[in-house]
DNA sequence: TTGCTTGCAAATTTTTTGCAAAAAC
DNA sequence: GTTTTTGCAAAAAATTTGCAAGCAA
């Protein structure tokens, strides 16, 4: 019951993954596509997406949905929280302290569920873009 | 500096919207419009989006981005959470304390930025699939 | 050599847009 | 009567799929 690896290393994959590591901005597949194309300028958009999916099932990066049609991707695996800029759309990890969350999903691992993931978008205005001071914009 | 509400009471609007709120299982946009369909056939599938758009600008309904390429729609526009079931793939809204969540948020807004929303989505298996019973299932 | 992976292109899926006709107010 | 809204169709955006050729192991 044991799941094949079936990865091969090849140029594509790891430029991929560096890609992704290397960007502070949670890019998307498209951005990750223009951006290993500066070194493997034949390499797909079709490719990209395979890559991706590989990496992402083998836990070395994560999918985050913020909110738009485009998935974007993250090399932080472990459990954090995103905020985006509803002004200059700037997505910006959180970590947060989850043992407060924790308290509120072990009342659903009580009720029966198996609690697997969670993903927690926080959506307002950065520092930069007026947070502070325009609190009464509405 | 007033918004103009430009909305007419059309038999399209009214049926979107009870559809949306009929529905237990966070429609799609194609699930309200096969659904509207049963009583205004010659509905098309712009006229659902349009309408859906309307109904989140007023409040009325929100929308929902669950990790699938599909947007759905939710009759319930206070600040709640979601669990998805990663097998059935039934939805399911989370009432959680959102005072704990709270906490954690205020230590954003004493940094500076301004939190207008945010959403929490839940992955896992619900107690019919499965959810007490395999919890070793990795 | 074996068969996973690539590149290319076409297909799919979901949502948006343009425009003339219809409906609301 | 005027302006919004509808229905239809085409376009756009994002992702997936099929397949022959290429490459890693």
């Amino acid at each position: 019951m044991q799941r094949r690896p079936q990865t091969r290393n090849t140029h594509q994959l790891q430029a991929v993954y560096q890609a992704v590591c290397q960007s502070s901005s949670h890019p998307s597949a498209d951005e990750v596509y223009w951006h290993v194309r500066r070194n493997l300028p034949r390499i797909s958009l079709g490719t990209v997406y395979h890559n991706l999916q590989r990496l992402v099932a083998q836990g070395k990066i994560s999918v985050v949905l913020l909110g738009e049609r485009t998935a974007r991707y993250d090399p932080t695996t472990t459990a954090h929280a995103h905020f985006v800029c509803q002004q200059c759309g700037q997505v910006e990890d959180v970590f947060l302290s989850h043992t407060l969350l924790g308290i509120d999903l072990n009342v659903l691992a009580r009720q029966g569920y198996r609690i697997t993931a969670h993903n927690l978008l926080i959506s307002g205005l950065c520092p930069t873009c007026g947070g502070r001071r325009s609190a009464r914009l509405q």
